[in-house]
DNA sequence: TGATAAGTGGAGGATAATCCTTCGCTTGCT
DNA sequence: AGCAAGCGAAGGATTATCCTCCACTTATCA
């Protein structure tokens, strides 16, 4: 796949990173059974250009996964390079994560994920597994410093970042992009094992009732 | 609508409940479009008394809500009764709301809630609005203890639950129970002002890879 | 710049999901 | 026991989704 990849014409390559950065988005929204013409159609493009690209949904569904890992590991590569603490860098991570909406959703929790779904950097399974080793890494050294609450591994982490991610239906995205960030700091602090800020206040002003209708009205 | 629901044969009492509460469990899933058959084929009654009890989707989506309103009102009470201190009536309501599934997101963020639905205890929007207030009052009062944090407020509180609550796709039922009992402790102690017990553990045993893919098996 | 192969999008038939009604049968209620 | 109320399954109508075909457009390279 790789070595076609490379082959495509610029625009089509344009075209299937779009579609992959758009089925990201829908897969999060509603599961990886979402109509794949609203994947097209998000992405401006035809829906003929989608199947040509991905040929099932399966194979489209690997392939944002394996995006998902690759993205997700450079992600914990940057964090672990501007952060010397282990902490720190568990908290870049997560924030950037959260906020690139990378759902670790599809490596980690895809069904078959034994299937071979190979390129470059050997099977989806194994990636994953490999991503598991370093994060458990990182978060053992953030706990061994005292920093990250004990029973914590990177499952939780990577399933709290998938509830944190998942927008709600019918709320419209301003108010999920609120709330969310909300949710993030709180999850944070909840992660934290001093926490030393936890009875100061967030700096978020809290929604009134009258602004949640706002928000609400705006989505319909 | 009351006068004639008390006027409902034994069964069709029965019935109505059911579907009530598989179309509250449905739409948590999968948000208010989700197919009325399905709601009809898990609450294990045919479709056709779904129709008969429910002429649209709307009706049903507003007894839901009501419902709901009243339902998180109950446990509002029963968590202040049986908890002297605001703090403590908070986590237990928190706790049960999750534990119970009472998906606050039909009352609160129903669209359209201005409109008229209305049943004993008055329109949808004033029995939320008044709901609203009475939590209102209970975390003030938990801040002026300084138990619950600064900056937090029924709002945070309801659409925590909803995300908390809402199970992910894919994963199965068990893996869902599991993972959210975590999250909900991280929850409630991201929500305490002095998180006395931060720094010990979790209770429960963290999830390794193997275990988590032999929950997505089951879940196949 | 122009030839050409690669790429594109939209129309549309096939299939499947969902809606919602009709109707003959069943079951609580008195 | 009788009957009105309730029930669910079948199925026609409608809509959503899948996926292919083909006439048009565009990047590429000489």
């Amino acid at each position: 796949m790789t070595e076609n990849t490379t082959r495509l014409r610029a625009d089509a390559r344009r075209n299937r990173e779009q579609i992959i950065i758009t089925a990201r988005e829908v897969f999060l929204e509603q599961g990886i059974h979402a109509p794949l013409e609203e994947i097209a159609r998000r992405a401006g493009i035809g829906i003929a250009t989608l199947y040509r690209r991905f040929p099932d949904r399966h194979t489209l569904v690997q392939q944002v996964a394996l995006d998902n890992l690759t993205l997700v590991g450079a992600e914990l590569d940057r964090a672990t390079a501007a952060h010397p603490d282990a902490w720190g860098a568990l908290a870049q991570l997560i924030r950037r994560l959260v906020e690139l909406r990378l759902s670790v959703i599809m490596p980690v929790l895809l069904p078959g994920l034994e299937q071979d779904a190979r390129s470059e950097g050997g099977t989806l399974k194994a990636r994953r597994d490999q991503l598991f080793k370093q994060m458990e890494q990182l978060t053992r050294t953030a706990q061994q410093d005292g920093q990250l609450r004990q029973g914590i591994n990177p499952i939780d982490i990577w399933l709290g970042v998938i509830k944190l991610s998942r927008p709600l239906p019918v709320i419209g995205p301003e108010l999920n992009e609120l709330i969310t960030g909300q949710q993030l700091e709180l999850f944070l602090g909840s992660l934290h094992a001093t926490a030393l800020d936890a009875s100061e206040p967030l700096r978020r002003q809290p929604l009134t009732l009258d602004e949640l209708d706002r928000y609400l009205k705006m989505a319909e």
